[in-house]
DNA sequence: GGCTAATCGATAATTTTGTATCGAGATGAA
DNA sequence: TTCATCTCGATACAAAATTATCGATTAGCC
């Protein structure tokens, strides 16, 4: 099977498994059926066989999974263990708060520094990171080889500052910016899209109540 | 054609159409082609096609769709002109930023007050919104009849918290936890899981890497 | 005024993702 | 030791989403 081929659904549902896991050992339970693990994420059982699957990790028959080795098989499937150095550019409110944020190292990736137009910002240093100024990054990433750049910009200097990160050697971009960076193939790209996010929030919340006036309201209007 | 059968991801990607049209707009163009916009956002045409069809608006033959009228039917489909107020519990990093952010109301969600269980956080004021003791939630969402709630606790009382807030009339929760919460059906559920992204950047990056080597290296190991 | 070229929107095919089925293996009890 | 039962994992099926095809429509040009 080609590494690949892995379909991005389960991607996005290992760290969800992962967690759960981890909230399992700190309980100390050792071992967890797929069946179990379904119904308390909300998915599949047959899905959450195929999503471990991939891993490597194996179950036996009866007793299920061990909790702790697969977390080990999680981590290793999704390179947690191996942690890459990342740049945050854009020291704003989001770009803080995931400074402030220590547990990404556990998910491969530490932020070792953080850039910012802003000279008010420069110099500041927030949870052991500096700010530094938008012209050292060019040299530093470069020279320390960053691999992940995460992008908390805003949207209008968002493109400029990816193709920079990309013309410093950075492969892997985490962008918080609401648009679609256009970037020479082969640079990994994922896109934290709140608003995509907030799209589906807002538009069922108004379906939702359109339909509990529909039920109160007599008249029963069949659409379709 | 019922309300509900849009399909998730045509309303995940309408938000990126949104504010790529609102780009456009400012940039001064009054029409666009789907197949554009296709091109531009990396999106097939005939899905953007289907895409704005679920708004309503329709194009014309050889000309496309007038920017203004695509930004009003999505507004007007995400219902993001009528703005719902939202509380926010949990006003640590993460929560302090989204607070900082003004952009949302433009979205339909208009944050107007924030908790946290911290006593040191109470009292404080951030971009207008004032961070209030956890015991007044309920008494307030409940005569505010407050519709969204937003989740920035850490995961431990993320469960708990959402269920007070469920208890108080909240429709629709913006978890930013990694849990899955579990909420009696109706409750609208919106995740942004942000450990899911970084699973899918770190794997990705690491069989990108592994592929760099391989070809790299003399021998072409081929697996299935 | 008719022709060309571009774009739309509907329908069909393909691909991807998710769900169900079923035999095999392992545990613990009779 | 044998049997019942639980769970796994492979295979087959169904649903959803994406991509392709094709006729219809319209603006601009000759």
């Amino acid at each position: 099977m080609r590494a690949e081929s892995v379909p991005e659904p389960t991607l996005r549902r290992l760290p969800s498994y992962y967690h759960y896991l981890v909230r399992l050992r700190e309980k100390g339970q050792e071992m967890i059926s797929a069946a179990q693990i379904g119904e308390d994420l909300g998915v599949h059982h047959t899905q959450v066989r195929k999503d471990l699957a991939v891993t490597g990790s194996q179950g036996k028959p009866k007793v299920g999974h061990r909790v702790e080795e697969l977390i080990v098989s999680i981590e290793n499937f999704l390179n947690w263990n191996n942690v890459t150095d990342a740049f945050l550019v854009g020291a704003g409110h989001l770009g803080t708060a995931l400074l402030g944020y220590a547990g990404f190292e556990r998910a491969g990736v530490k932020i070792v520094a953080a850039f910012d137009a802003n000279p008010k910002m420069v110099g500041k240093k927030i949870q052991g990171v500096s700010i530094l100024p938008m012209e050292k990054f060019t040299d530093l990433a470069r020279r320390m080889h960053i691999g992940i750049g995460i992008l908390t910009v805003p949207a209008e200097v968002a493109q400029e500052t990816a193709e920079m990160m990309v013309g410093c050697g950075v492969q892997a971009i985490w962008n918080f910016a609401p648009i679609v960076l256009d970037l020479p193939q082969g640079v990994i790209v994922e896109n934290v899209a709140l608003y995509s996010s907030l799209g589906v929030l807002s538009r069922k919340l108004s379906v939702h109540r359109k339909a509990l006036l529909a039920k109160a309201s007599p008249e029963p209007v069949a659409s379709e």
